[in-house]
DNA sequence: GATACTTAATTAAATAAATTAATTAAGTTC
DNA sequence: GAACTTAATTAATTTATTTAATTAAGTATC
């Protein structure tokens, strides 16, 4: 059975968590608002913040306006009694960020990735930097909870490990265990979609609903799914692998060997194929120019840019690559059905071109009537990296099982 | 947020659930191998056992074997103390059956449908079959907690309403509230595969997994989806139409209207049309003597039958529609990635010669080094009956939110 | 502006149900 | 048959909620 076994620990730490979210969600509510939205008693509430007020989480700021009776005292979290790391690792670059209760990012940097590199290098760069940045952000350092980690490829949450990388070439790396080492604090890792459907789950457009399917359309495409309020790993963590369902049996070869896979036919790659196609047949287009008369270097991104100068194959080009997403979608509705489906990474740039055709698809092949909302990632480029400090702010703010202070 | 609040009550009826079904799945256990297991103290489940025997839930049984001291009682379901009512909706025929606690059948009855019928005739039908069946069940009767119904088409199940009964031709049948009206009891309503699925949880191939999908192909394709040992209903009861996903954008029409659904390839419907499409081009075949010059007669029982004695082109019908669920299956593994998927319905029959088929292109076309099982369901024929007592079975032994006794 | 009412928050007493520790029950082993 | 084991129960303690009463700090009204 999946039950937990009720303890005082349980009802304590689901009671404790309920009050905190609370707070947390509301920005600034007294105690009488809380035990009113969690049904708690008035005395449990009192309790439980100060509890939450001795171990500095939270604070009573102003006092609110009275409704006729004592006024009452607003709560909010102390944001900056806490602070947790952030890193997004990319294909060419490892964006590194401290950011407070709140998410916002207080520090910033960047590190270049330079290839090739191996299991003990891409360790070492990490722990540098973070050593670094650890000791330039002074006395506060010892404030930071915590470690999360965005990484594409398959990622063994559990244990910490990133299974498999393929852009950095890289297998097997034991991140959890060696930073935890190092720095004595919790470190989470997850796969990058995943760690952005969380982001968008707890700070962007999904943060009034239990279950989303989150997009991230890139040079592949991979999905978060969260799953009441929970990301779905599935059963070899990689649930999510949604590039590579096959939606055109005699389409076009992937790079995985199969036919027709969604990514061959959807994403950023396919994008940029297509283009290259094209122009090929001697097509007429603003790309051969801007990319001077290097085809190698049209991408997404400037096909993007040609598409706003007017350049009727880039728009075309984008709108095709739109109707495939829909399509993709449309499975995605035909199959679970959620209520909220979020399209981030690097094609959502060009929303204006590639979302009618979305919803175009959608409204045409949905069988249902289905009230699945479709929506562009609301964190844009700095998705993953708020979904890896969600990775450990999550925990903090759903005490249940964490190991977290 | 989705935590619940911790409360006595909560704490109370996690345990025991966590001790009742203990003793459900052991069969026969002592008080001290429960506490090992739940991790309750022996304490707790001395007084919840006691609970559980006065309610008649539990028997103590015949002592066990002694390992060095007091022999343990041994204590199992005492699974003749309730029953349950469970009714299977299908195309011509409804079937009505009354279960113990194990879901044993102890009674079983069938009534055909006479077309067309509007929602009054079909209420009135369920009702009148259902007070018979009652009154004949003499003073077990009053032992009987609730009424489960499996029913193809999209349900509500929170409201209890058939919204959508394609084969039915009806809509919007107020099922929960007219029956429990009656009869008094609670009234569960569910669709068929959803069903099917959480009878292969509890009865079936799923008792050792958390999450599972089940496909129900007959002459469409349904899925059912357990997530963390629960039903996903997605946003409009719709998750699980896994049918209308696309899988050959350029592929044949479906009766939805688009083009190349996976149920317009791989379903029984679809297998009678290739092998209507393969007669008329002339191919001998064991098909057109069996049915008596009568095409229209051809479905898949038959091609079955006749793919047993070895008629080649049933064979090979058969195997291409096994091909077809192995692509509809790959797509399920790359975007779930399950630990469990099963095969249940018609099709699943003819399971000698589809199966191989299936695990060729899944073993051809999974990208991921994946441990997905995929089998053929266990409860056969009487699998959405069982999982109809399991929508009433289940909510008795996870007492919580329960509204049963 | 004194009295009555409201609302917020805390404190004190009562209660539920788990946990811990001690006890009883019923063996086995040498 | 004395010493040890294991099972199950009972009694005492503890945790954390709930209920009820109290204190705090207002507003409304005549």
């Amino acid at each position: 059975m999946s039950s937990v076994a009720g303890s005082f620990k349980l009802m304590k730490s689901l009671n404790r968590t309920l009050v905190l979210n609370s707070i947390r969600i509301n920005g600034a509510i007294p105690r009488s608002e809380i035990a009113k939205e969690t049904k708690l008693t008035a005395a449990t509430v009192t309790n439980i913040v100060n509890e939450l007020i001795s171990e500095e989480l939270v604070l009573e700021t102003k006092p609110g306006i009275s409704s006729g009776g004592r006024k009452p005292i607003l709560l909010t979290i102390n944001s900056k009694s806490r602070y947790v790391f952030g890193i997004d690792v990319g294909v060419n670059k490892i964006r590194f960020a401290i950011a407070d209760l709140e998410a916002k990012i207080v520090v910033k940097e960047t590190e270049k990735i330079f290839h090739p590199l191996n299991n003990e290098d891409f360790l070492e760069l990490l722990t540098s930097k973070l050593q670094i940045m650890f000791k330039n952000f002074g006395e506060k350092k010892s404030k930071i909870v915590g470690i999360g980690i965005a990484m594409h490829g398959i990622v063994d949450n559990k244990n910490g490990v990133a299974l498999l990388a393929p852009t950095l070439k890289l297998k097997n790396i034991p991140i959890k265990t060696v930073l935890e080492k190092e720095f004595g604090i919790p470190v989470r890792i997850e796969n990058d979609a995943k760690t952005l459907a969380l982001g968008e789950e707890w700070y962007g457009h999904g943060q009034s609903v239990k279950d989303l399917v989150c997009l991230n359309i890139g040079e592949g495409i991979g999905a978060g799914i969260i799953l009441n309020h929970k990301l779905f790993h599935g059963n070899d963590n990689s649930a999510g692998e949604i590039g590579h369902t096959i939606i055109d049996i005699n389409g076009p070869k992937c790079s995985c060997g199969n036919y027709g896979c969604f990514q061959s036919l959807a994403s950023g790659h396919a994008l940029k194929e297509s283009a290259l196609r094209e122009i090929s047949l001697g097509r007429t287009t603003l790309l051969r120019e801007k990319c001077h008369d290097k085809l190698e270097n049209i991408d997404g991104l400037l096909i993007y840019q040609c598409a706003l100068k007017g350049d009727s194959l880039s728009v075309e080009l984008l709108q095709k690559t739109g109707r495939y997403i829909g399509i993709g979608i449309v499975n995605i509705i035909h199959f679970l059905n959620p209520p909220l489906i979020i399209i981030g990474g690097g094609v959502s740039r060009a929303k204006e071109f590639i979302l009618p055709s979305i919803y175009e698809v959608i409204d045409a092949k949905s069988i249902t009537p289905n009230n699945t909302q479709v929506v562009v990632s609301k964190l844009g480029e700095d998705g993953s990296l708020i979904g890896a400090f969600t990775l450990v702010l999550s925990e903090l703010f759903n005490s249940i099982n964490s190991s977290l202070s």
